[in-house]
DNA sequence: TTAATACATTTAAATGTTTCGATGTGTTAT
DNA sequence: ATAACACATCGAAACATTTAAATGTATTAA
């Protein structure tokens, strides 16, 4: 099997999802069926703005979601084929 | 089995796996297929003593490794079953 | 018993992360 | 054009993590 991530990638992934505040914000973007705005996110968890955008800033880096601007707004989508692989490289641990 | 993961397990399981020498401890252990020693680290990682052990005691409170102490030497396990749920749990953002 | 080995713990310094207030940039509405 | 909105960036404080030197504990060897 053909190894998509390389292990810093690994690294910035796990990164990105070691934080409360960073999950919440991708269940969110989830349950919304991939899209969500930075402005309903505010609702949703108890940070200001600032805080928020470099949240996302972290979790866009690591390729976790991607950012998609439309007019002043953003929409955000769950990067499902790099979860796909990030999971896959870290089972790959069981077996290597 | 039944078990799932919450998220603040999630989560301590995301931080120790988001560092780059916490991650090549568990490729040696699993390569090693399963089992390994605190002393054989050292000459893999570039790390002293002290820090080698801090970073198995994230891995272990994380639950990604189990220790079994033998004598005067420690064997580490990789806990398979926790890395499957934690990736599922991860890939469950996919179609929440 | 004494020495050596394997690992843990404590302490402290260096470094990194998180957070927010202030401010900046671009966009839409009036 | 002006105001309001959405988001980014900067700067600084608070907090957490990483690392190693020094030291401690338990186990085995001589």
């Amino acid at each position: 099997m053909i190894m998509a991530l390389n292990w810093k990638q690994v690294e910035k992934i796990s990164k990105a999802l070691g934080d409360s505040n960073r999950l919440k914000i991708l269940q969110h973007i989830s349950k919304k069926g991939g899209c969500g705005q930075c402005s309903e996110i505010q609702d949703v968890i108890d940070l200001t703005q600032p805080s928020i955008s470099h949240h996302i800033k972290i979790l866009v880096e690591a390729g976790l979601i991607e950012a998609e601007k439309e007019g002043r707004h953003h929409k955000y989508n769950l990067n499902e084929q790099l979860v796909k692989e990030y999971t896959n490289a870290v089972n790959a641990l069981k077996s290597s």
